[in-house]
DNA sequence: TTATATTAGTTAGACGACTAACGATTAGAG
DNA sequence: CTCTAATCGTTAGTCGTCTAACTAATATAA
């Protein structure tokens, strides 16, 4: 009988993994997974250009994943890297019109899910739950 | 100022991230990444030996996965592949010694790591929040 | 000012996950 | 019994993530 601690963390994993991949499919059409659209909406949510370790840094990735991943998003056409005029190491990341268009409808789908999935829910339950994460998440980073 | 609905997305997926991410270095020096252990919790737990797709279904990942994965364990020396007598298309995934002996560190490290960072929270909203997690994985699951 | 340290980005290699296609084998329908 | 379905495992290719080691450039300290 598995006691409350460990169902937590089961639900906790599987519950991410499943929500995950359920927005990935529905988000299919539009040819962007999560992590790419997350990246794009960070880039677009900015007041002025982020550098690729800002977006790593507010994505919570690290640099070289973030190299990756705006190699792809280049290669889609959806980003473009201009480096910086003041300082010789550094990329700003800037979206196309392809780039623009695209987080709209990714943002729309994604709220939609959103609110599909949580509508039904108790809103103090959910409150709950939030707040129980969120301490949780900053317990993690400053654990050890 | 984001809604509800969206802090708690966010704070799903970035505390699943970090757990996994504490959880994973807490165990490096025992040379083994959760997605390993869970597989090898998995077979030590099952009362006979499991097939590769047995162990794929119970984690909730591909066939194609648990190759890659028993792959890496055999390389390791902590599984062994061993043809089914009665069906030839099928190889059951054994323990070794070795495997067996991690599989008990292991699991008291998961558990102590668990334990220590749900020992401050309420009881009453742990249970809210995993009753809410498990019901929206039913939800995600049941959906189109 | 020069030597050292830090930062930005990159490359390379690994892990863990997916889908799609395929060969071998078994199970089922007729 | 035979032909067809389904199942098991595999390979190949992609994505997203990590760490470690590296280059180029900037910042700081002696």
């Amino acid at each position: 009988m598995p006691d409350l601690a460990e169902r937590f963390s089961g639900a906790l994993h599987n519950t991410s993994r499943a929500w995950r991949q359920a927005l990935d499919r529905r988000l299919k059409h539009l040819g962007v997974s999560q992590a790419s659209w997350m990246t794009i909406a960070m880039a677009a949510k900015a007041p002025s250009a982020l550098s690729q370790s800002e977006l790593a840094d507010r994505l919570g990735v690290e640099g070289a994943t973030m190299v990756a991943m705006v190699d792809r998003l280049v290669k889609a056409g959806l980003v473009v890297r201009k480096p910086s005029t003041t300082d010789r190491r550094v990329n700003r990341v800037l979206l196309t019109d392809a780039g623009t268009e695209l987080y709209g409808k990714v943002l729309a789908e994604a709220a939609a899910f959103r609110k599909e999935l949580l509508a039904d829910l108790d809103p103090k339950k959910l409150l709950v739950a939030t707040e129980l994460l969120e301490g949780l998440q900053g317990d993690i980073d400053t654990m050890p």
